[in-house]
DNA sequence: CTGAATCCCCACGGATACTG
DNA sequence: CAGTATCCGTGGGGATTCAG
């Protein structure tokens, strides 16, 4: 399918691996990455400790891990200041920021309709 | 819901491991799972083998696997026809379909900036 | 303080074989 | 046709240690 036929009615292409919204979502479907996302657009510019205090129980390793991987992606601006001891700071990039309505997006149906989901949930398993 | 009353000033409190929204990007953060809502929702009611043809890539194990999920969660409606061979019919609940306009709105942002994504992450890797 | 490097466990996910 | 069961490799990710 989907190689040969070029039928998509909806304007939906999601089914080719390397569409840009899979990619999208491999990307803020990182715990630790909207996290960080949401933490520098409330709070603006922050340190690496501000950020790993911030958001509770990630580890050193994918905190640093998720910033670089943001800051490949254009999303956030990693700044060093060379004092001792050495200072960091991140900041969204305009790009990153904009990423902060699609967040809002996601939340805004969680708490529109996560309700559902955990009463389905229950449901489904009364009855296994 | 949040876990407790507004605490956060700008309304977020995804800080919290079992807020909402982290929930909801553990749902459609997985691959089969946003395809398949995908699928559904373009094309109506599919049978399994109409969904693992559409679905390019996935094998049998995670199809069902997601899609079980994606049933205790409410998302989908699964009718088992008892003829032979079997049928199987997967259809999205009106609460899945709300979940239509959620991922067109992160296909949309991908759409508009994957592409200074990618020129972010050719510059970066220029630079290393 | 910020981060790189290492060890190590185990959950995710693919391949295969079997069943109603 | 639509699964379930099993084996098994790979990689994600925590804990710890070292370095600038």
């Amino acid at each position: 399918m989907g190689t040969t036929t070029a039928e998509r009615p909806s304007g939906f292409d999601a089914f080719t691996a390397m569409c840009p919204s899979r990619r999208l979502l491999d990307t803020i479907g990182d715990k630790w990455v909207s996290l960080a996302i949401v933490a520098l657009g409330i709070r603006g510019p922050l340190r690496y400790s501000e950020l790993a205090s911030q958001i509770e129980g990630v580890s050193q390793k994918m905190l640093t891990q998720s910033l670089r991987k943001m800051e490949r992606d254009g999303l956030l601006i990693r700044t060093v200041t060379p004092s001792v001891p050495v200072r960091t700071d991140y900041e969204l990039t305009p790009l990153g920021l904009t990423l902060l309505p699609v967040i809002a997006h996601l939340k805004e149906w969680a708490e529109e309709h996560m309700a559902d989901v955990d009463a389905a949930r229950t449901a489904y398993d009364a009855r296994a």
